[in-house]
DNA sequence: CAAATTTCAGCTTAACTGACATCC
DNA sequence: CGGATGTCAGTTTAGCTGAAATTT
């Protein structure tokens, strides 16, 4: 209910990215389910695909949580053949992570109704105020940052 | 990193709206920590400062979550004096859940700084595209739901 | 009876803390 | 050595499913 009641105060910003990233994610989850993977583990797969080769504790500060649970994350894609872990041959303490071809090959499986969901997402928006959303939540994020 | 490195695509709107929220929880976790809630259960008692009097059921489909769930929060912030739970004389079955004074206590104890949290937030745009954004916000919710 | 709300019990998973080894 | 990375072990918490009681 973002704002269905007779209400005294409309609901704070926050508040409103909080809704829209819920019923995203619960979309998200129900596109992938049947890849048998999360939203939050497709979405570390999308970041792959535009960072390829990240090592978990850079893959961890991104994602606002410890090295341990993205281990976690990352140990569950490896078990299914979704990413593999490399040394990095200039810093040998890293493990990269890289997506495999069955990776790859999932997320252009989904690449179609992902951007269809987003597509949804923006349909009462035009092009303009498409753009000057992306720019907002940009700006936002570098002002928390 | 939103986009920190040389990359072949944007990043989609879907994990920009992801890391918005990321950012935004883990501030407003730190800002009420002191007061042993979570930003779970600020963000609930946000809403019923709003919808004072709503059920559980109510607030569960709001959070897209199980009304087990809920109840679990709801125990928690009964157990702290937070709320309290009233039947609903015109519906039995129901129990309202209400804001006690500490509960109001705290969120005005709070509303300042967070408040600040949300400006700064906005801080790179106008107040017309903090406007727009409000409204693209809510466009993308309504869209989605 | 069907649907909605709440509650109890048990489970799974995601996240955490702490400790430790390795490498630069 | 200090700082970063990764791993192992144990814990906590959030959320789930299933089943039941009550009310409309």
């Amino acid at each position: 209910m973002l704002d269905t009641q007779v209400t005294k105060a409309p609901p704070s910003l926050l508040y409103m990215v909080k809704q829209v990233e819920l019923v995203v994610r619960s979309h998200l989850d129900e596109l992938v389910r049947p890849s048998g993977i999360t939203a939050l583990q497709y979405t570390a797969l999308t970041v792959l695909e535009r960072h390829d080769g990240l090592s978990a504790a850079q893959l961890a500060r991104d994602s606002f949580v410890t090295a341990q649970s993205i281990a976690d994350l990352v140990r569950s894609l490896e078990g299914r053949g979704l990413v593999r872990r490399e040394r990095n041959p200039r810093n040998r303490r890293e493990l990269l992570i890289l997506l495999t071809d069955a990776g790859r090959e999932l997320l252009a499986r989904h690449a179609g109704p992902v951007r269809e969901l987003e597509e949804r997402m923006v349909r009462d928006l035009t092009a303009h105020q498409t753009e000057q959303f992306r720019q907002a939540l940009s700006k936002a994020w570098h002002a928390l940052s």
